[in-house]
DNA sequence: CGGCAAATTGAGCATTGTCAATGTCTGTGG
DNA sequence: CCACAGACATTGACAATGCTCAATTTGCCG
């Protein structure tokens, strides 16, 4: 079931050509990365603060996410992540990991060795600009969590993250019109909403109840997309799908 | 007063020389960007939420920051900016501005041309590496204000913030070891942590009674930096000063 | 000295956190 | 197929952090 090395640097590669305009050199010598895949366990680390990485790892199936732990042993998540995303192009380029990487589902992972993404990145400036843009994407979606936790109210906050799932999760072809499975539990909700879990709780029974969503096990069916936008105060525009939706002019002025 | 064309690009290749292995092209084509400086009044918008900017600027002298408004009228701010930074190079690969950017002092900013910016990183990508990494440094730190404002409560937020804006303008050369001109009002500082202004103001006199800080004026006195570090649980890991300070193996591995 | 922006302070209140108990679902072994 | 364990979700009662409103004071600049 694991796919193929091929197939993964496919997925990359369909990834990057939304970013910057490839060539067949730029393309080739995507292909030609040195790749290992792995089944990872849910909840397993992949990177840890502190480390000195030798591989960039990029999540070709399944649900990752970023947090760091605060000396009081609280935890904040501060991304998700999702099939398709690279998880640590800045380890690439950054000596030290300051935040951990983690499977939130069971996952497969392509690992890269961070000598083989220096390579391509120097050599083939145009696909390390492709990368580049999709690390300034993660870097806009932190500064809107930013401003989600530091001035939503809980209600909001927790509209917001929905909306925000299930916007990605449809560009990545993993929710439908109605809804999508959310795959994540009310304490992990809570550390990326900086809310306790308890309050997390009573904001989905009011989210329900005011008819924004409904919960079916994991499923969130959203009947009315606009009143739940509205009630997170949510704008696509900080997730830039023009520069990740095809067809959508992702490199206009170059 | 107003520095020559010459000394604000030596700034630059200054910065990025810690980033990355220069070599002699790769100065040669920075100190060739057009640039056109100027000088700019507090509070001016440098960037707006939705432009699509043709121009790239770096912060000279002076002080600037990041900002987005909630749908209900709310402030966040993002991030700081002080000499040397640069403002806004997500937008000469990101299409739309997600975000303001806006003066907090008098500020002396140099612009560059988009497109020149683009050309520039394709030819030299080791230049291009260079200001990834900055991006990526930025990054870093949004990511730890997610936890500043997510996890903390106000006093060690506070107090956090504190210690990263001293940690940087020391590593600027602009506080001496007892402490800095803190350049922003109260109001600014509740922007920043997602606190009310009267709150920031009960902090910040807690701060004093508990002898963490002496204020006076703008000046902020810090006494005993180990205490005010414990309280705000702060590890400067995420501001990737080894990426910064000059002799600390900036580029490892390649 | 007047005029403002910024800083302080007090009082009352709301949102959200903590603690602790209970309910529900799922998978496993017998 | 049922019983049970463990994880997750839900609920109630109470406490506390932090907000709002509103009034004052202080410092700065002409």
């Amino acid at each position: 079931m694991p796919e193929s090395r091929k197939d993964v640097l496919s997925q990359m590669l369909r990834k990057l050509e939304l970013r910057a305009t490839l060539d067949d050199a730029d393309r080739k010598a995507l292909l030609a990365l040195p790749t290992r895949i792995q089944k990872v366990e849910p909840s397993v680390y992949l990177i840890r603060e502190g480390d000195r990485p030798d591989q960039s790892c990029v999540l070709v199936k399944g649900f990752a996410l970023r947090h760091k732990m605060t000396e009081d042993g609280g935890r904040q998540i501060i991304s998700f992540h999702l099939d398709g995303d690279f998880l640590d192009l800045e380890d690439s380029l950054l000596n030290i990991a300051d935040h951990n990487v983690q499977t939130l589902t069971r996952c497969e992972i392509a690992f890269i060795p961070r000598s083989a993404m220096r390579e391509l990145i120097l050599s083939y400036p145009t696909v390390g600009m492709a990368m580049w843009v999709d690390t300034l994407i993660d870097a806009s979606i932190y500064r809107e969590w930013v401003v989600n936790v530091g001035k939503r109210d809980g209600f909001a906050r927790v509209a917001h993250l929905l909306c925000e799932f299930g916007r990605r999760l449809e560009v990545a072809g993993l929710a439908n019109a109605h809804g999508y499975d959310l795959p994540m539990t009310q304490e992990q909700l809570a550390d990326a909403t900086g809310m306790s879990l308890v309050h997390v709780n009573r904001v989905l029974k009011r989210l329900g109840s005011e008819q924004l969503i409904k919960r079916k096990r994991k499923f969130v069916h959203i009947p009315d997309w606009e009143r739940l936008r509205s009630a997170a105060g949510f704008s696509e525009l900080y997730l830039h799908l023009d520069q990740v939706v095809r067809g959508h002019r992702a490199d206009r002025s170059l």
